[in-house]
DNA sequence: TTGAAAGCGTTACCAC
DNA sequence: GTGGTAACGCTTTCAA
């Protein structure tokens, strides 16, 4: 059979393949060098008007736009940020960081891309993330560990910044710091006089991560004092609120950290559904210093946390991705202080 | 000065760059195609054992992981499915679905990736997607036009499907009727014998893709009757509560349609705080169906609106990618309904 | 000022 | 069974 190696002449009118820059240069009578350096504002190479024009114009004509795949092969590097959706429902506070973080990583220019990983975690995850060849890597949540970490920067990450509570062997750092929100919570619950404290710990998967440590900080907050802790199961849900309030009377406690402030507006309403007088009988604080806190009634205490800028975050990227032999940053999130309001 | 095409013997101990598929068919003593055969476990070619191993060994040792880039360069196409992150900061309902749709889509073993659009919009932006060569875009909100379309699919997406307010000529819609969501509110707050009605219009930029058209529904709602519409401009903040709730008696309504069911709890607080009582002085309903609806007192009368199921959405998109000849799918995401609770 | 050609990492088609 | 080789789309030296 003979093989035609092109077809001789498509129809113009139905340009199915996606046009590249040869077939730009084509169109413009001009070779595919010519083409890159128009269309790249190439300053080293002075291109005279009338060829520049032509070749604008058939760009235009065909609709071309470049491959960044093929480009950034070329290259040896892409712009692409890579940032892992969270496994975990995460809240709205993160919710807002992550736009804003965005929004600082575009302006320095950089390409912001959002990785769903339906199947494998952890570093499992890392090989698929690898396979993108990421400039760098932001991974929030923790699950991912120093091998992980390795595979991503013998891919040739730069950078590799992990947002868990806990340092992570070769990736720089932005240490959410969730035992000190425990024991903010715990350490207010106690100033305020309670003794026999809640905290709730959430029932859905992946959340863990958070409410461990938060858990351990009020312990650590009432350790050697006359104060106790009950962990509270807790799922995000209605009933299974009002099952806990049911029986809250027989619990005997007088506050309660409830993990932060959906959870903590889930319980209160279903506390007070069952006549449970808040702050009187039950102190609650809750967690992220949402609106929503201040809607409520009582108007919720709780912990704020400064998060750090996402231009903070952005320049923090930006920084490691110039220098990669830099040791790496770790940043505590501090700035965890109780917001005192009605319910405590 | 001479080039050295190669550097003779780069130390193993400092592998500085990134470990490519030839770099392992060195390591192992095969050729490239014998590495690609056993990595990708090609069927058509029998690779013996020993060389199997080897080759599978060589590629752990020197951690190599395949570049999706050349991959997809090579293949002439990919499996990203591109879905812009929305320029404004959608909802909870809108989080919760993304969430399922990514699964499901990877589910069908598409990579799912979010880009943050930092700079321009719209049909400007289609062209920073086409970039990437997505196999499929899915854009939430409006502001694409048949022009970005048509730059997206002349750049090889097999499928764009818009999911805002209007279909978009030569794109895939899953049309949110939001003036049905109005018309909703306006027609229930009718038959509950109210006849002057508000209806909160959010200050933030962006949301009037959705909230003018359920304004103009409520509008329709109430075409020809004896009833009113005020418009009511309110920012997503206490203070601008607070004011509107001020002079809230000299507006004289007896219901408002808050837009949903955020910015119905910000305003139901700040209209009980000045003694507004509801539903008897002033009905009030949201939309969105939100679990903080169920937590107020009185409970938040809402409109539940039926999105699709994120598993419908992948399936429709892998139905155009596999069928980019078909005629557009227009999906109206009826199921608007009032959920009646005490509020109204 | 423009063109020819090499090469980025991968895979698929043919020979051996 | 295994190994060359070409090609995907792009940029960039080098040469004309």
């Amino acid at each position: 059979m003979v093989q035609i190696p092109k077809p001789a002449a498509p129809p113009p009118s139905v340009p199915r393949s996606v046009p590249t820059s040869a077939d730009v240069a084509r169109l413009a009578g001009v070779s595919r060098a010519t083409v890159s350096y128009v269309l790249n504002n190439t300053r080293a190479v002075r291109i005279s008007e009338p060829t520049r024009r032509r070749v604008q114009e058939a760009a235009e004509e065909l609709g071309y736009v470049p491959h960044a795949a093929a480009r950034s092969l070329r290259a040896g590097h892409s712009r692409t940020v890579l940032i892992p959706a969270p496994s975990v429902p995460a809240g709205a506070l993160y919710g807002r960081f992550l736009d804003e973080l965005q929004g600082a990583l575009g302006r320095l220019d950089y390409t912001v891309v959002q990785h769903g990983t339906a199947g494998p975690h952890g570093d499992e995850a890392a090989r698929v993330w690898a396979e993108l060849r990421p400039v760098a890597v932001l991974v929030p949540g923790s699950g991912l560990g120093p091998r992980g970490v390795a595979v991503l920067k013998r891919s040739g990450a730069r950078a590799v910044v992990t947002l868990g509570p806990e340092a992570v062997e070769g990736a720089h750092g932005l240490l959410m710091d969730h035992e000190s929100v425990g024991h903010r919570a715990g350490a207010h619950l106690y100033d305020r006089g309670r003794r026999r404290i809640g905290v709730v710990v959430p029932e859905e998967s992946g959340l863990e991560v958070f409410s461990r440590p938060r858990l351990a900080g009020v312990r650590r907050a009432l350790d050697g004092t006359d104060a106790g802790v009950t962990e509270l199961p807790l799922g995000y849900d209605e009933d299974c609120a009002a099952r806990l309030a049911a029986r809250w009377r027989d619990l005997g406690l007088d506050a309660v950290f409830a993990y932060n402030d959906e959870y903590a507006m889930l319980l209160m309403r279903a506390l007070q559904d069952v006549d449970v007088r808040i702050p009187e009988e039950t102190a609650v604080i809750g967690a992220d210093d949402l609106m929503l806190g201040r809607l409520l009634r009582p108007r919720l205490s709780t912990v704020h946390i400064d998060l750090p800028s996402g231009r903070d975050l952005a320049e923090l990227v930006d920084r490691a991705v110039r220098n990669p032999g830099a040791p790496p940053e770790r940043h505590p999130v501090l700035g965890a202080r109780v917001v005192h309001r009605e319910s405590s």
